[in-house]
RNA sequence: GGUCCCAUAGCUCAGCUGGAUAGAGCACAGGUUUUCUAAACCUGCGGCCCUUGGUUCGAAUCCAAGUGGGACUACCA
């Protein structure tokens, strides 16, 4: 790999040193702005007083003494102090030429010092179906762990699927009562929907009871203690966890409907797990661990015999991790798991938690006693936290009805893609499947790149009343220079040959080399601070910049061979950095659009 | 009360490890196709980068305080 800042910095330092006696280890070297000449600059203003000179002098020595002492520069201009390099053009072929053909331009190769990282995504209830929130945790966990392998770590995709608890025996206890032995065959509903209907139907019921109740002259808390069918619920969950046979037969059946639902969803989206786990199996985890933690004095017994930890001096507040009758709380399971987890994969360096940022506070809490209890992993573990997806009036609420639901959306998104295609009329002689794959390709891309282009620690707002994009900056877009590029590419019906140079580049040739140059740069960057959106962001510049150069230059109508060579490579390039790109955002790209 | 996050164009977002005149898309007004896909390209319009102080040669970017918005602060999950 080449590594034109490094090559600068290097001989900046050199420079330094030898015309000023200024010992520095780095030097910002970045990339110059495109209304200068040149391919780096560098900011003279932090020297001028160790070097006792006018910014502009300084920058004027120091460009003489790189093109004496570094032959890949080759000029240089200085303006106001800023000290503008070009590089030499032989630079440039040289690294593209690096790059011919190369099908994983971007991507490390598994690395020997490789991490196996364990990455936590999607983790839904089961009692009612995916809803937009939960499209940003499936898009961005998936994406992350793209980019985590792109950069030469492998990766096990999981997911702990909540599958018990008094949510789950909400829907259990609305559906026996209201259901009628509704099944999603005899309704025609998707598992997840129909289990989800009787989630709603269950709040819907209890409101009912504690306006009651309120009527007759209780307080709301009081009603809500009271009412029947909360306590038939609890009821419910204890039966459950006792095992009785006719609650747990319920519960797989009304379980299995939703994964069903699920896992057509999770298909849809192209998204997948490499491993499962599942709550029922894993909620009394934990338990020995505190056991340990008293033992080792991180925990302590509470007058009420509940167990608790103090993390004052950590400016977090007391945390009970067991509860005084000895159930289990939320943390104690997730102590429990994440220990099990470095115990099951020996190999495990890192864990990565892809969950919303209302939780910053609990995982926080959970690193902190894992620390405390000793285990040196626990600096490894790392809380990926995502902002809500908000609607115009605010937050979605499920129990409110207030939701966009996952699969209204992808189906609503599919019709459009059909309708805006149909209106191009491009794909007159694409066959049924090819055009359900098209048009699938496209609704995906436009909401998968809607919702990564965001940074994920934001909070994002979701108007469904406007419809998501396909022009301007859009996952669409970029599908569209793709398949442009492609297009190209087959009428040129050519070899292309390589290390065939023309003498001088059009500036936009040279914009594309550079932007090409910096597509393994941002993969890094990507992956160090697990974020998509870099890559969504990057690659949005790219496209663009090759629709300029498509509409300002022509390809196959260039009389001179070499110069048509040279382009054909280059669009083949780009088209495999878009491919790479939109890869690691779970988003595929059409030959044809 | 405490802790954490956010604030940039009418709207949705980039830029934030300090650097040149703060960028896109949408919307709005216009233009480009006998020529490689017009889901494109070009032009115009649009900004006390929340406020005030501080650090610095230099602040949208760093620090502090304030204002506004959100989240969390369960023997819920």
């Amino acid at each position: 790999m080449y590594q034109a800042q490094e090559l600068i910095q290097q001989a900046l330092i050199k420079a330094l040193h030898q015309l000023y006696q200024i010992t520095v280890t780095q030097v910002a070297v970045q990339k110059t702005r495109p209304e200068f000449e040149g391919d780096f600059t560098v900011v003279t203003f932090q020297f001028v007083k160790a070097a006792k000179k006018s910014p502009d002098v300084l920058a004027q020595e120091l460009g003489d003494y790189l093109i004496q002492h570094e032959n890949q520069i080759v000029k240089f201009n200085v303006i106001k102090g800023y000290l503008n390099l070009v590089l030499n053009q032989d630079f440039w072929f040289s690294y593209f030429s690096g790059t011919q053909n190369n099908q994983t331009i971007g991507y490390r190769s598994k690395r020997s010092d490789a991490h196996q990282i364990m990455l936590e995504y999607s983790s839904p209830n089961t009692n009612k179906p995916l809803h937009l929130g939960h499209l940003r945790n499936n898009l961005l966990g998936y994406s992350v762990a793209e980019i985590l392998k792109a950069n030469g770590h492998e990766v096990i995709k999981t997911n702990i699927v909540n599958d018990r608890g008094i949510h789950i025996c909400k829907s259990m206890l609305a559906w026996q009562k209201f259901g009628n032995g509704e099944t999603p065959a005899s309704s025609g509903m998707k598992g997840d929907h129909l289990v989800g209907k009787y989630y709603v139907a269950f709040d819907k019921a209890y409101k009912k009871e504690i306006e009651l109740l309120v009527n007759e002259g209780y307080s709301k808390e009081e009603a809500e203690k009271k009412s029947p069918l909360m306590l038939e619920c609890q009821q419910m969950l204890r039966d459950w966890e006792d095992g009785k046979e006719a609650v747990v037969s319920l519960w797989k059946t009304m379980n299995a409907w939703v994964y069903e639902g699920f896992d057509k969803t999770y298909k849809t989206l192209g998204v997948d797990f490499d491993k499962i786990y599942y709550e029922s199996n894993t909620y009394l985890l934990g338990k020995e661990v505190v056991e340990e933690g008293l033992s080792k004095k991180v925990f302590y017994k509470k007058e009420n015999n509940s167990i608790a930890i103090d993390l004052s001096s950590e400016g977090l507040d007391e945390k009970v991790v067991l509860r005084s009758d000895g159930t289990s709380v939320y943390i104690t399971q997730d102590l429990g798991t994440a220990i099990e987890r470095f115990k099951a994969y020996p190999k495990l360096k890192q864990l990565i938690y892809t969950v919303g940022n209302e939780q910053d506070y609990h995982f926080k809490v959970l690193f902190k006693i894992l620390d405390k209890l000793g285990y040196d992993w626990a600096k490894e573990c790392y809380h990926l936290s995502y902002g809500m997806v908000e609607l115009p009036e605010g937050k979605m609420k499920s129990r409110e009805g207030t939701v966009v639901d996952a699969d209204e959306l992808l189906q609503e998104m599919f019709e459009t893609a059909r309708a805006t295609t149909n209106e191009l009329g491009k794909v007159d002689n694409f066959s049924e499947e090819e055009l359900n794959k098209l048009y699938s390709m496209v609704s995906l891309g436009a909401l998968k790149y809607f919702i990564l282009k965001v940074d994920p620690k934001k909070k994002m707002l979701f108007d469904p009343k406007e419809s998501i994009d396909f022009n301007g900056h859009t996952g669409p877009f970029i599908q569209y220079t793709h398949a442009r590029i492609q297009s190209v590419l087959r009428r040129a019906n050519q070899d292309i040959k390589n290390n065939h140079w023309p003498q001088t580049l059009h500036p936009l040739e040279l914009e594309l080399i550079k932007s090409i140059y910096d597509f393994e740069s941002v993969v890094k960057d990507a992956g160090d601070t697990f974020n998509p959106a870099l890559i969504a962001n990057y690659i949005y510049e790219l496209a663009k910049l090759f629709n300029r150069f498509y509409h300002d230059c022509s390809i196959l109508k260039t009389e001179d061979e070499t110069v048509k060579n040279f382009r054909l490579n280059l669009c083949r390039t780009c088209a495999q950095v878009i491919s790479n790109a939109m890869h690691l955002l779970g988003i595929q790209v059409p030959e044809r659009m």
